[in-house]
DNA sequence: TTGTAAGCGTTATCAA
DNA sequence: TTGATAACGCTTACAA
């Protein structure tokens, strides 16, 4: 058996520099509350004994834990990871841990992770979208969690939110469709339940349907994990119809990549035969041929204001205002006009 | 002022099922040490209350986190996130959490993050490759915290490994590449500092070459960060030489998946014109156009065992045995036969 | 089967 | 400026 080697804890510090405990804490925690002289000595005395604060005992003795958890959908998809890089630097600067775990688009799962988060002693909770359970809100009220929903900006959400119009955005987009002559859509959208951002994305086409006076009934639309295969699947059951879309817009870049990918496959020139859209504006959106036309979706920004007024909810302990932050059509070379076939 | 809520404890637990916190406790932890009766009081005090245990205070008491930290080189790259999936279902399994923070590929904040994840008390650690300092191999040590490392075996390495032989899988599919004719290879590699996984490869490619008899230093290397633009850039910069190699090798599927997309751009025709190959076999390879040949790593099953070992590693307090996974080519079509021109 | 009570390593309040 | 000391909420011998 080896010997057991116990971390060193603020005990043996104090007793190492022949101070008080309280004093080595102070000089770990208000270090200009303690003479030069005294901090040096306990310094040092750290530096011998290689000491790293406990965790688990601070935070019980302050109630803090200068950790914010945050729960996204999943890890595979770049998408959250650039945000979550920038909410995570962010974080960093003020002295903040983050914590992340994924749901898998799971809604019980996201629940049990809130619940860990929490027990955890989660200073403060990042969540993506809207759609939850309305007793998970009134749990994280009870517990007074300050929580701030990203990638979904509503002002009259259960929490305030930090993000973008997802309708409004793909709104316009298809407006832009229609612009260039398409009338026969289709959409091949992300599962929308339980996740807004797809929902609202999807209404957003509608909207405009409804506004060129088209019937919505009419417009076909698929819904499909998101993933590439799907993407060319639900593209390839589409165009293999007797009257196709001659535009067909997707819920997010990776669904379009697979729709633009098996274009190819099935020898459709993209935009001749057939238009392609996307949406978030990922790195493979640009490195395609032809290339996407997509809504950019300002992910930094987000992951950063996200950041920020998450730490202000948790210090002032006061609710944040949300932010309303603009997306933009990057128009690229999948989208042109109708084939006037 | 809006009243503070605190949490629910076990002591509020106890009184209102009219037991002592031990058995509450006892309840949670150990419920056939408590008779059905006194369970199914305890059971609805918890729930009527909506307690959740403090995790500090647990960890403080038992001295044990049930979490296991790991750290990735990033997040943005669906690599890691495939096999971390396997690896967090199956510690979730044990009833373990998992801790992921990402290292940006930095060795510097990479031991910064090793040394938070302790400090917060992880039951143990997994570690993306071998390269690092050796002094935070001696503080682990100190400190006695089991790790593991993935993504590249090795049998002696100063920690276990469950992984697979990087520079075996990259020297087989170069031999592969020599069997088709090839003879003037290049090489788009990731950034091989502080990378073992990456400079591995890169070796396996110079075994293939000096087993053939060639001189290794004429093999054309072009080192980058593993973003599917730098592999399109760095392409472009190989073939618009005098004499462009016929067949470029990639570090991983998202290098190569760049160089094929600016082949297209470029108008060279793939395999006729050069051949391009992979490694890792993501979903991307196979659903490019061409499909991409390259090496398949049982990423979910390496991300299962890892836990597993990790776990025993953990209760047993004894050193695993490492795992030497096997990788397998993926023959698809942007490899071929050497022009013979 | 259940209860009592002693820690676990900090922080923070109050005195000195 | 520093030192005692009481929490913090839980687990776990040990006793009953």
């Amino acid at each position: 058996m080896s010997k057991l080697k116990p971390a060193p804890t603020l005990d043996d510090v104090a007793r190492k520099a022949g101070v008080s405990t309280a004093t080595v804490s102070r000089c770990l925690n208000t270090p200009d509350r303690v003479v030069e002289a005294t901090r040096k000595r306990v310094q040092s005395a750290i530096e011998a004994l290689g000491y790293t604060p406990n965790f688990a005992a601070r935070v019980m003795a302050a109630k803090r834990t200068f950790t914010i958890g945050a729960i996204i959908p999943t890890m595979e998809n770049a998408i959250f990871a650039r945000g979550l890089q920038a909410f995570q630097e962010e974080l960093h600067q003020h002295g903040y841990t983050l914590l992340v775990s994924s749901s898998a688009y799971k809604p019980a799962t996201e629940e049990e992770q809130i619940r860990t988060l929490v027990a955890r002693g989660a200073d403060g909770l990042l969540l993506i979208g809207h759609d939850r359970a309305p007793h998970i809100y009134e749990f994280l009220q009870r517990r007074d969690i300050p929580a701030l929903v990203a990638w979904s900006f509503s002002p009259d959400g259960r929490l305030p939110s930090i993000g973008f119009d997802n309708r409004a955005a793909m709104y316009e987009l298809a407006q832009r469709v229609f612009d260039l002559g398409h009338r026969r859509l289709a959409v091949i959208s992300g599962i929308t339940h339980g996740n807004d951002r797809a929902r609202l994305r999807l209404d957003g086409v509608r909207d405009a349907v409804r506004q060129r006076g088209l019937d919505p009934q009419g417009l076909q639309v698929i819904e499909t994990p998101y993933e590439i295969e799907n993407g060319a699947d639900a593209f390839a059951r589409l165009m293999s119809q007797d009257t196709p879309p001659t535009a067909v817009m997707c819920g997010n870049d990776v669904l379009a990549a697979g729709a633009l990918l098996r274009a190819q496959d099935m020898g459709l020139k993209v935009p001749q035969d057939v238009s392609i859209t996307g949406f978030d504006d990922i790195e493979l959106a640009r490195i395609l041929r032809p290339a996407l036309t997509t809504v950019h979706v300002p992910h930094r920004e987000m992951g950063g204001k996200a950041a920020k007024a998450l730490i202000e909810m948790v210090e002032k302990r006061a609710p944040a205002a949300g932010e309303h932050l603009f997306t933009h059509i990057v128009e690229r070379q999948s989208l042109g006009p109708a084939n006037s076939a």
